[in-house]
DNA sequence: CAGCATCCCAGACGATACTG
DNA sequence: CAGTATCGTCTGGGATGCTG
């Protein structure tokens, strides 16, 4: 490794956010508004239970996100972000740009990728 | 989606640097110099040829690198960072260092991300 | 409401052998 | 040297149904 800059840390960070539907969770949550369970599930189309349960852990795990449970009948569940999560937020600016650029270069054939965009980030 | 920042550029761009070995390339090119398809090979500890081609495919595709190919016998291959992809590297500090807080953070139980170290970033 | 339990599959990744 | 070609494996993600 020449570059100290490109160490462990980054391939951290890469994998915490790599989760498919963990960008979107982030983009839901970065108003600061806490968010319940079912207001993921709902506006995420296409994204099951199961799946949703586990990004939400591992992001949880990760000091990303936090879960607070009330003591209530019925159920309820909300997710908010950390300091550590809006600081990570905070820091996507950048890559954003980048991606602008990224896409601005991409042929039409690459835009096969679009259908992401209706399923992950409406 | 609330927060126009987190919308489909970003998804692209973590998409692109997502490859278990895509970090490794980009930091063994992030010195600037050229580097072979053997150097490469060399000291990324267990990676195959079949993936490295293929990691390097992708990260061409996508203009991060681009492949000079040198009409010799034996023939010479060179990989080198593109401007959009030293942009990108530059792009890294930040989340480098969040990187750093939050393996701070981690409890041991999650040192098993070291086997990772050892394989990807030497 | 906020989930867990099962079953399943495509695609990423790896091992091995071969080649212009 | 710089790759292809095959085959095998493993896991992230999805479909469906059930529950405290």
């Amino acid at each position: 490794m020449r570059n100290p800059k490109l160490h462990c840390p980054l391939t951290y960070a890469v994998k915490a956010i790599s989760g498919k539907w963990k960008l979107y969770i982030l983009s839901m949550l970065s108003d600061g508004q806490p968010k319940r369970y079912g207001e993921l599930k709902k506006t995420g189309e296409n994204l099951t239970e199961k799946v949703l349960t586990s990004q939400l852990r591992e992001l949880e795990q990760d000091g990303i996100i936090c879960r607070k449970v009330y003591p209530e009948v019925p159920p309820r569940v909300e997710y908010m972000l950390t300091e550590s999560g809006r600081k990570l937020c905070a820091i996507f600016e950048p890559l954003y740009e980048w991606g602008v650029d990224y896409m601005k270069d991409n042929k039409p054939e690459k835009l096969y990728l679009l259908k992401m965009d209706r399923q992950e980030l409406v």
